[in-house]
DNA sequence: TAACGTCAGTAACGCCCGTTACAATAATCG
DNA sequence: CGATTATTGTAACGGGCGTTACTGACGTTA
């Protein structure tokens, strides 16, 4: 609704500007805020939890991002290109498709343990439950959440175009049943599931894969 | 009287206590509540909400059910035997191995997408982000999520024993994987996903079981 | 140096939450 | 019929929430 947006780019290491200028690093309170939410979720995290973990008051809260809502969205801005951005490249670029998946499932799994609390996706349970007024944040998240799906697709049907699936294969159940998987492996990990253990259900994710058997083929359709 | 001896036992509408009886049915406005507590989660289903599905007031809601906690619970309780005792008993009791996964799945993917608003399953979602003061209340659906971990893993050990499932299989990281992609669903199925689609990736789970070497190709058909 | 513009800290605002006094009402028991 | 006991509706309680006036403090600009 309000500005807030870019007066931020001139940060802390240059004050052209000419009132008083702040005298905390913001990249650095965000991160804090960052780590507030994920632990917390949208709602349960306070304005009170929020200031003390950043080392700030209300006002300047407000004046450096403007309410909770874009503070969150901020956060959740650097969650994902922290956090997500390398394993969905590797996803991507990876060109064997089996270790591709493999291996972003893996990172996944340390990504969603890798904070001292059991968390989980901030994307997947940050807005889980949420009360009405909320849904603005709500259906940004479930946003994010499509393109990871989408993510998934469309590495498949490259894997489809390559041969490494066999044709007929439904690349787009294939990206859903993944991303579901990729979703439940937050509540796990937020019911403080160990590393490892996301890594072995990572791994066993790998079944869901069809091989294109040189003998029988395992498509799920049948014939024509 | 000779009322004294009839309906002892028949306790929907006999008032064999001494005060002024309570006008409204108790497990009509249960089931009311669990609707409310099913679409928003705990914390954000108020009182109000809570109050005006029910069609009663808060001191009636108070004498009858304790509070907001205990009546949650009470709700969680009516949800597993009236949705989740089927499924689960069916996934028990049949016989073959992949038929049993599948219908439940295919009658998992039915019942979160039964109320006409996206829920989603309210044991995984129902206390997915809470502030620290309803721990208990999110202890104990944890709890639950645990036990449908361990009906899978107690159904994998059996299939094992029969020689349905390839020696060595660790049903253990099975019965999680299946666990997560259940889940998963409930996140899927609060995103507005169509019961179709969430019948597709049930099918598609089917992948993540081992065949035993006996040749027959994983279609997820079963054979003739 | 004097004026100006922005930030910092305290304290408060209005709102909604879960919960409960309070008094009236309606059934059973002696 | 009183006496007792539980339920009902109204209205309110204390508390925590997100948010913001208000007053100084500080650095830049004229």
């Amino acid at each position: 609704m309000r500005q807030h947006t870019k007066d931020a780019m001139t940060a802390i290491t240059s004050h052209r500007s000419k009132g008083r200028p702040r005298t905390f690093d913001r990249a650095q309170a965000l991160h804090s805020a960052l780590e507030v939410f994920w632990k917390r979720g949208y709602e349960p995290a306070t304005m009170g939890e929020l200031c003390s973990a950043m080392g700030i008051n209300p006002p300047s809260l407000y004046a450096a991002f403007g309410n909770k809502a874009s503070l969150f969205m901020e956060a959740v801005e650097h969650y994902e290109t922290t956090y997500w951005a390398a394993p969905w490249r590797l996803l991507g670029e990876e060109p064997n498709l089996r270790v591709a998946v493999g291996r972003f499932m893996t990172e996944a799994a340390a990504v969603l343990t890798s904070l001292d609390a059991p968390c989980g996706c901030m994307v997947v349970l940050g807005t889980a439950n949420v009360s009405p007024e909320a849904q603005d944040v709500h259906d940004a998240l479930r946003a994010l959440r499509e393109v990871s799906r989408t993510n998934f697709r469309k590495r498949f049907e490259r894997a489809l175009d390559a041969g490494d699936l066999p044709l007929g294969t439904d690349v787009a159940t294939l990206a859903s049943t993944f991303n579901t998987l990729l979703q439940g492996l937050s509540v796990q990990a937020r019911d403080g599931a160990a590393r490892a253990e996301l890594e072995r259900i990572a791994e066993a994710s790998l079944a869901l894969l069809p091989h294109d058997g040189s003998g029988a083929p395992a498509d799920g359709r049948g014939r024509p």
